[in-house]
DNA sequence: CCAATGTGCAACGCTCAGGTTGCACATCAG
DNA sequence: CTGATGTGCAACCTGAGCGTTGCACATTGG
């Protein structure tokens, strides 16, 4: 948690926190874009429920929203969320060496640190 | 979405979406392992609320929790996080080879999978 | 044995995210 | 021009999640 520019990326975790909006994500993959508009026709939601997950998406960087006429079409960032993936795998990494450290102490002499 | 057994996973990102729980799991990596009352101490919060939010973590399986006497001991487990980022990975790569495939049949032909 | 310490359970309050509805404003087709 | 389609903004409602407090139950040390 203590990585530099971590927070770019917990902000990634928020957008895929919803069960909602991971169905949006999962019908942009489908579609490969689309508006809010068609995304509402094949979910139980309003479309104004939509377009606020998509803005919140949008901002997170999971998604890119580009004007078209009266449309506004939006459309998957893969970069994004290939680079939240990596980042989480730095952080188990970090936690599995902190744990590996402890327990190396704790075996080598009697000294619990946790006392 | 779609991938197979992709529902544990998940449950971690519940597990990494509030600040709270990410101090919780940050000051655990610190302590190896500690109880909730210890991990109280450092954070704003009540007891009872790290508790809560223990039970969750370890629901989660980013967590894990045993008994010692009158004391519970939590830790944490890497392996349950690494293997979220694994999945977020390889769906990064779905997503990837969604869009270079719709991108590939747009030019190709002049048939717009969404429209 | 008994006081101290730690945990577990339950009821409660409050904030806010997710959702809805209604309407005004653009843009396109005929 | 005008109706149809699509977007954007704002007010509102509701439930769940986060946090609190109070108390009863276990375990340990002196």
């Amino acid at each position: 948690m203590s990585s530099p520019g971590a927070v770019a990326h917990i902000e990634v975790l928020d957008g895929l926190a919803d069960p909602t909006r991971r169905r949006i994500l999962d019908a942009l993959a489908g579609y490969g874009s689309a508006t809010a508009t068609t995304l509402a026709g094949g979910l139980p939601i309003s479309r104004q429920a939509v377009v606020k997950h998509l803005a919140l998406l949008d901002r997170v960087g999971l998604v890119s929203g580009q004007r078209a006429g009266r449309e506004m079409r939006y459309r998957l960032r893969p970069d994004r969320l290939e680079a939240a993936a990596h980042w989480l795998a730095e952080l188990a990494g970090e936690w599995d060496r902190r744990l590996q450290l402890i327990k190396h102490i704790a075996e080598s002499a009697e000294t619990d640190p946790d006392q």
